[in-house]
RNA sequence: GCGCCUGUAGCUCAGUGGAUAGAGCACUGCCCUCCGGAGGCAGGGGUCGGGGGUUCGAAUCCCUCCGGGCGCGCCA
């Protein structure tokens, strides 16, 4: 196997130059970083590295500036910098840096992204669909971010394993158990059998909200569901059969329902996966003194001393508590609680795969929850506190601000919500009589992309942390910042590398002449530090702006630079360009999870 | 009450110490004898929630006030 040293980028390359001249001017090589020009009509890259180390060493930034620029000797990069305002540095590279970038970056099978120089086993926890439910507009985004992580993740050189971690082990499943015992007429009935096996998805949906809204208000109940819960923990049958038909037929529609959303794990695992762990770590916990009684139940304390918040009790007096709160290991009911499950998983991923970082892709408004159980697996023991890492997003809202909801005000199911994009999708490549002389299963396949990238692309886009307001005609057009459009371009691209190969057209050399063409292999350039900033951040969303500029830019140059109607070099230099945005609009809308269709 | 998140153009959102705050939608005006116009180019539109402070420099850091969302032990 032959190892090609990858080309740094241009960033990378007129820093590793202005480092040298700091050096030699015996400056701090820290304050070298040239970055790309917010100010493109001064120059397309930037360095503030003179006012930073001015700062430092008392000298002025100017004077700093003016002995770099003296020193620059970077040649084939670019010109010795410009010098503007109180000491900023200016730089403009030469065309035939630009040129051989691109032509590194078209021969790149990465597109011109590099690896991260030690790869770390990685475990991604994203999805986390409940076993009681099923998939709604709220599993969305758990899907979507944590499957694009993955990708990156992978992408970047990490060994990655992704784990849908199902919730199977809580009190949803008292609930369900004693819903079932209630409708058969007992656990012991001769009617549970037949139940069982006719059990239904719907079923299960219709039983789930009944059960969880009648434990609200009756106390009887809900305390008979608690005992179920840890009678089912315990392995007591009919329990565990029931829970096994339960969690059979919710899991087959699930797998279905991720599946169509185009998001797969590595492992299939849920909480009751970490049963085994759980009495082991119970008694670990205790040797290493960490397990306290409180009100009944066994906690570990996780917060630092003096760590506490003022309580309101009911009788109006404040009192003055712990923060965060420790967490329950056995509840005073000798089950299991979400935490117990959360911190035994911890215990099973660090003995079955040794991860150096674990990444939960849950919902912001769990941040407490898992601080709580990476403090108690810290202290425990388990990992290393600096390896657990919450990845929080915000919540999908519907046009009044408040998580989304349907007309009727329930929850929207994900196969549902599929369904309203695949139609909107329809009613687009219709209008725009997109496809219509396509076979029905190929118009289909189309219509499901458009359907897939619409709605991924619209979460993707937006920084995980915030929320965003659903709206599929905005998600679903093919104007503008969206999937579809993303799509379009690919596609356009696609028909214009057909039709070259069709009149024997190759690509070849580049030469960079227009400046449509030297902005389209600047952002192409961007590639790798986008990438690298969006592992760092674990932000997706730079990735997709990442794709997004390349559409644009590339549509400029289409616009501006004709390539079949050119001949000889200049052809084969376009050719090669967008052969390459091609290629890097293919992988950066695949580490999005976004496939484009052949032609549409 | 305490804590976390959040407030940027009419709308949806980027930008978290650097120069003149950006993009999409919407709006106005141009551009199809030309490779897919679902496009491109240009323009109007912002006291970056208010006030104070730190800094040569603040949307970004600190303080304070106001608005919105969320969380605060036996649900997940």
């Amino acid at each position: 196997m032959v190892i090609l040293r990858r080309m740094k980028d241009l960033a990378r390359q007129l820093s590793d130059a202005h480092a040298a001249v700091f050096a030699a001017l015996g400056i701090d090589t820290a304050y070298s970083a040239v970055t790309r020009s917010n100010r493109p009509d001064l120059g397309e890259f930037q360095s503030n590295g003179a006012l930073a180390a001015a700062r430092a060493t008392g000298r002025q930034p100017r004077e700093i500036a003016e002995a770099a620029a003296a020193r620059w000797s970077a040649t084939g990069i670019a010109a010795p910098p410009t010098i503007a305002g109180p000491g900023f540095l200016n730089f403009t590279v030469t065309a035939d840096a630009l040129a051989a970038r691109a032509e590194a970056i078209a021969a790149d099978a990465r597109a011109g992204a590099t690896l991260v120089e030690t790869p770390r086993t990685v475990i991604v926890d994203y999805g986390g669909p409940n076993v009681a439910k099923g998939m709604h507009v709220g599993h969305l985004r758990a899907s979507i971010i944590g499957d694009s992580l993955k990708r990156l993740f992978r992408f970047r050189g990490d060994d990655v394993i992704g784990d849908a971690h199902f919730g199977d082990w809580g009190l949803q499943m008292g609930l369900l158990i004693v819903a079932v015992a209630d409708a058969v007429g007992g656990l012991d009935a001769a009617g549970l059998e037949p139940f069982l096996a006719a059990l239904t998805l719907a079923d299960l949906e219709a039983m789930y909200p009944a059960a969880a809204a009648r434990a609200k208000d009756d106390a009887a109940f809900r305390q008979r569901a608690r005992e179920a819960t840890a009678a089912l923990q315990a392995g007591t049958e009919p329990h565990r059969k029931i829970w096994r038909a339960l969690r059979d037929v919710s899991l087959a529609t699930q797998k279905r329902d991720f599946a169509a959303l185009g998001v797969d794990f590595d492992l299939w695992l849920g909480e009751s996966d970490a049963e085994p762990y759980i009495r082991e770590m119970i008694a670990d916990l205790e040797q290493q003194g960490l397990l306290e009684d409180s009100e009944g139940a066994r906690v570990v304390r996780v917060a630092e001393p003096g760590e506490t918040r003022r309580k309101k009790l009911p009788d109006g007096s404040t009192i003055e508590i712990e923060t965060p709160n420790p967490l329950i290991v056995v509840s005073s009911e000798g089950s299991s609680m979400y935490g117990t499950t959360d911190l035994a998983t911890i215990l099973q991923r660090a003995r079955n795969n040794e991860p150096d970082l674990y990444l939960y892709v849950v919902d912001q408004r769990q941040a407490e929850h898992f601080e709580q159980v990476f403090r108690a697996a810290g202290r425990a023991g388990f990992a290393p506190r600096e390896a657990l890492e919450h990845i929080g997003f915000g919540t999908v809202n519907g046009a009044d601000g408040k998580p989304f909801k349907t007309r009727a005000g329930g929850v929207l199911k994900l196969q549902d919500l599929i369904g309203q994009a695949e139609d909107a999708a329809r009613a687009r490549l219709r209008a725009a009589e997109l496809g219509a002389s396509f076979p029905p299963q190929e118009f289909e396949d189309v219509a499901h992309k458009v359907a897939i990238a619409s709605i991924k692309f619209a979460d993707l886009v937006n920084y995980r942390s915030t929320s965003y307001v659903f709206d599929l005609d905005r998600f679903t057009s093919f104007e503008g910042r969206s999937g579809p459009y993303l799509l379009y371009q690919a596609v356009r691209i696609k028909s214009l590398l057909a039709k070259a190969r069709e009149q024997h057209a190759e690509p070849g050399p580049v030469s960079v002449e227009h400046a449509a063409e030297r902005a389209l292999v600047l952002v192409l350039d961007a590639f790798d530090g986008t990438l690298a900033r969006a592992y760092d951040k674990r932000a997706p969303h730079l990735l997709a702006e990442h794709a997004y500029a390349l559409a644009q830019q590339f549509s400029a140059f289409y616009e501006n630079c004709p390539v079949l109607a050119e001949r000889g070099a200049a052809r084969a230099s376009r050719l090669t360009l967008a052969g390459a945005v091609l290629a890097q609009l293919e992988t950066s809308l695949g580490l999005l999870g976004i496939e484009i269709p052949e032609r549409m």
